[in-house]
DNA sequence: CAGACGTGGCT
DNA sequence: TAGCCAAGTCT
């Protein structure tokens, strides 16, 4: 157990300060912050892997270094630009953030966790990695990096969700005054470098001597979490029409909801039971002569599956008629078309 | 407050 | 293969 915090402490930052990461949000030792670059970052990292944000991360700061530039840009081509990263709402929100910010805050993020809070798409654990990081404040920055460390050094037993306020109150003692951004990257380093879900490697921590979990042998039971629902399977038919000048038919999805602003093949409903022929009529986009590609697109959303099927057709004169914006198939990349509908067209270009 | 909300990589 | 997992937030 640790029973000195400033010592603990102390430890963890000299480990980081021998196995800092090179990563392209993070500023040079000694190097000030840039706040719009740690907030930007941030909500890229929501529930996201380092390398999968990465490349995002490199886009965006190229296209608009700062938050002006990206409250000034169209929200169709931050939408565009984000497309492929998931948790659309984020994108939304990024955006109405920077309005915000550079609006009525005149370029400045607070510099608060009480005034960073009020901004959308920004939490508890953002306020705290901003004020920590960007603004060199103590906050407790608590991650499930930091869950699952303080977890398993005080051998908390109790099953997530309901245990996170016990684990932030625990991780609240072990947060020094001292380097304040550091300390929260280390945190999370030691959780998503060492101790790791499976197979951490206790043997390289420099808490290893005082956690619980190690003394108990229940590193890698730690932390419990509870069962999740399993994902019911919806299903649904995908439409994918040509114009006679060779453009795909497209839509763009209701702004809130699954995918919300993102753009879309048009498709039926997506319901538990397959839509039925007289169904696929009815919801079609226009009268034409559809026809059943081979082959089933899937795709797992955080909550259900997805089971479409893919019919096509080639419009006729009555094109115009359709709703939506049609699209060169060679201008898709400029669309806000999210992964699971990058699935259908990719499918529908290899079979129609 | 439990459920909605993406995606891709790893085991 | 099927499930688990990642620097969470919003309603």
């Amino acid at each position: 157990m640790i029973n000195d915090s400033r010592i603990a402490a102390e430890r963890l930052l000299t480990w980081y300060d021998h196995h800092r990461r090179d990563l392209p949000w993070r500023s040079r030792p000694g190097e000030e912050a840039d706040p719009y670059r740690v907030w930007l970052s941030e909500i890229m990292l929501q529930q996201t892997t380092v390398p999968a944000a990465a490349p995002y991360f490199r886009n965006f700061t190229e296209r608009w270094p700062t938050v002006r530039d990206l409250a000034s840009a169209p929200l169709d081509d931050v939408l565009v630009a984000w497309a492929g990263l998931g948790y659309y709402a984020r994108a939304r929100n990024l955006y109405k953030c920077a309005q915000v910010v550079a609006g009525e805050l005149g370029g400045r993020f607070p510099d608060t966790e009480a005034g960073l809070l009020e901004l959308p798409g920004v939490g508890a654990y953002t306020a705290a990695a901003i004020t920590s990081i960007a603004f060199g404040r103590k906050a407790t920055v608590v991650d499930g990096n930091v869950e699952r460390v303080i977890a398993r050094v005080f051998a908390v037993e109790e099953p997530l969700p309901n245990v996170k306020p016990k684990l932030k109150a625990l991780a609240a003692t072990l947060t020094p005054d001292a380097r304040p951004g550091d300390y929260a990257q280390a945190m999370m380093d030691l959780g998503a470098t060492v101790c790791t879900p499976r197979k951490p490697k206790c043997m390289l921590c420099p808490w290893a001597e005082w956690c619980a979990a190690r003394a108990a042998g229940i590193q890698e039971e730690l932390p419990r979490k509870a069962a999740k629902a399993d994902k019911p399977t919806r299903r649904g038919v995908a439409y994918w029409l040509l114009n006679p000048e060779g453009a795909v038919l497209l839509r763009r999805r209701a702004e809130e909801g699954l995918l919300g602003g993102m753009t879309e093949v048009p498709s039926t409903a997506w319901t538990p039971t397959a839509p039925d022929e007289a169904a696929v009529r009815a919801q079609a986009p226009l009268e034409a002569g559809w026809r059943r590609l081979p082959g089933t697109v899937r795709h797992t959303f955080s909550h259900f599956h997805l089971e479409l099927e893919v019919v096509a057709a080639k419009a006729g004169d009555g094109w115009r008629r359709a709703e939506g914006l049609w699209v060169p198939v060679d201008r898709l990349g400029g669309q806000a078309l999210p992964s699971v509908m990058m699935k259908v067209v990719r499918h529908a270009l290899a079979h129609a």
